[in-house]
DNA sequence: ATTTATGCAAACTATTTGCATTGCC
DNA sequence: GGCAATGCAAATAGTTTGCATAAAT
């Protein structure tokens, strides 16, 4: 069934998206690991990083500008992107499931989808 | 105004994009492209890419495996992104302008957004 | 004439892979 | 003990950039 191993890495990795909260990439994950565990190598946190997104127990909520974005929160939620500081922000709204809203896409399989707003944050605005 | 020239290599990318009409990335411009003309270089084609989704005459549909892709069609409208062909697909569906069903945002300027099925298409799914 | 755009090559960023070694189960 | 996972380095994919030259306005 499980053939995969608990290793300390995989620990590593996994709690470092969700202390992190900040929905991570793998270099942010990265640097969060080594200052406990200098010797863990970035292959092992981009393996782990999918390995997870893969098994559920993260989210691989897309990419955004070439980086691909990690979410500990599984459940249905969407996402905003600031253009200018580039960090993403939790979008409260809750909408239908957007799977069922669709016509003529027969045979197709659906296993979910992204919502991804863009534009400027709070932060960005005042400064301007 | 528009300080932007009219050249020959920007036509071809626009074209190109209409033309193929799948949603492209900018290897598929490219090699599109240098079919007639064999002398543009992919630099070109990158930088009339974004050029043209800047101002309004391709959209940037959004990053998928870490590849960005292209739509002549630019009026507000959904994709669906095959895991196994990675083929992108347009979605019907029509929703209300989500920008208006988001509440807890305030001082965020949003520009807009990106709605991203994925799974496994019909051609695939027969396949297997 | 001016100044943006091009082509080329090199640089860069994000990510993946081969392989010998380590360490979970 | 066996086999999945690691660390390292090198490879790859996508994209961007510097610069001399070409071409649009």
């Amino acid at each position: 069934m499980d053939n995969k191993r608990n290793t300390i890495q995989r620990q590593l990795v996994y709690n470092a998206v969700e202390e992190l909260n900040i929905h991570a990439t793998a270099e942010q994950v990265y640097e969060y690991v080594i200052k406990s565990h200098p010797t863990v190598s970035k292959a092992t946190v981009y393996r782990n990083l999918s390995q997870l997104a893969e098994a559920g127990e993260l989210l691989n909520i897309g990419n955004f500008f070439g980086t691909t974005h990690y979410d500990h929160n599984c459940h249905e939620h969407y996402h905003f992107m600031c253009e200018q500081c580039r960090r993403v922000y939790d979008v409260p709204a809750i909408f239908p499931d957007m799977r069922n809203e669709i016509a003529d896409m027969d045979g197709f399989e659906i296993k979910g989808y992204n919502l991804n707003f863009h534009g400027l944050c709070r932060d960005c605005l005042v400064v301007q």
